[in-house]
DNA sequence: GACTTTTCTTGATGAGAGTCAATTTTTTTG
DNA sequence: CAAAAAAATTGACTCTCATCAAGAAAAGTC
């Protein structure tokens, strides 16, 4: 573990700086401190559609890391003042060489993820915007509570907009919508009463 | 080698039978020998979307095998007689334990795939149907061929509209729009002619 | 706390794409 | 090769959602 660790570097980034832009040469692995990164790919006519969010924890830079010759096509932006371990390609090859088991654990976040993105790439083709919303709270959910739960969101509605691949202006209508039937209330910021989570996921049709 | 030999199936599936189907407990990793499979999902209103299409080398069954509780949603259907080699779990686990060369191979395997994954998510996302088709169109072109190549679609039009999200009627109506324009020429059966892969290109806005 | 900037909301309008239905073409099968 | 099944096409109609514009609210900054 100390072999590994010697190669890492620490890097620091301000809020609104990238780690890596869309197709920039670039082969490490980045693994998030403290901060938070969209990672966000954009459209010939320069829409953008959110991948996902880093937060502390969660690693990103995989792609170019098996496949180093290939350019990628995301960037990732540090949303606020973000910390991450940043590791060379090569290190983490030779790495993985060493302690077999760490790629089955890798393998395993990579199937998820790629589950995840499947998912996603499903609701979006064949979902109409006020199930897809539907689904993203509902997935949303912290699990402690019942069946009339209290979420916060975990980022901005513009945000999830991107995310769902919609467009600001809609994803505030279909908010509405489900406030109007009674479904949700919006309390301040962020946070957002379910009524009843089933009647709900019933909504969605 | 001969050790995973020996714990593999070969199964058969005639036109229209299924490897698995979503929720069905399942944790097999299963490598395509002969023959199609269509892997797809379903929506709550039924609505099918097509995720991926595996012809002979290509493998499913990844997701089960790192995440072995957890409930699949694909449906995975031989779209002709098919045989497959089939591997359980546990002795994947085994194997890739021993030979950790293959994990990394997998890992490249799987970034790749999640790469795809995402694109097809941003594209489905942000883009028109004109845009996905061309851009579709643009990544099945054999290379050998120059500027003007003739390209054989991979799978059936209807297939094609559930991958990129959308109708046959639709399809076949951008279809018809590209001819028009003189873009491409629709030969026999699965063949299109396109007029000027740069044209194309552009016509995509 | 006042100012600036970003995000969110609301309305009016139009276009892209889905749906339904009927026909034609292609592919499959015995 | 003929019959059956599946896939593709075409037309008419509808509707969801994007766009543009303008104002309100919230968040960040000095």
């Amino acid at each position: 573990m100390d072999r590994i660790a010697g190669k890492a570097h620490t890097k620091h980034y301000q809020k609104g700086a990238f780690l890596f832009r869309s197709q920039e040469k670039d082969d490490a692995l980045y693994i998030v401190n403290r901060g938070k990164v969209r990672i966000y790919r954009l459209s010939d006519s320069g829409k953008e559609q959110l991948v996902r969010i880093l937060n502390p924890g969660d690693f990103t830079g995989e792609w170019t890391l098996f496949n180093p010759d290939a350019v990628h096509e995301e960037y990732a932006e540090a949303t606020r003042d973000t910390s991450v371990c940043m590791i060379q390609q090569h290190d983490v090859q030779e790495f993985l060489k060493e302690y077999p088991a760490i790629s089955l654990k890798l393998l395993g976040e990579m199937s998820q993820r790629l589950e995840k993105s499947a998912r996603q790439t499903a609701q979006v083709a064949v979902e109409s915007v006020i199930t897809r919303l539907v689904l993203f709270l509902a997935e949303n959910v912290e699990p402690e509570m019942g069946n009339s739960p209290t979420i916060t969101l975990p980022m901005a509605k513009k945000d999830i907009a991107s995310y769902l691949g919609t467009t600001p202006e809609t994803i505030s209508r279909k908010f509405g919508e489900l406030e109007n039937e009674g479904l949700i209330q919006q309390l301040s910021g962020k946070r957002i009463k379910i009524q009843d989570l089933d009647d709900l996921l019933l909504y969605s049709e």
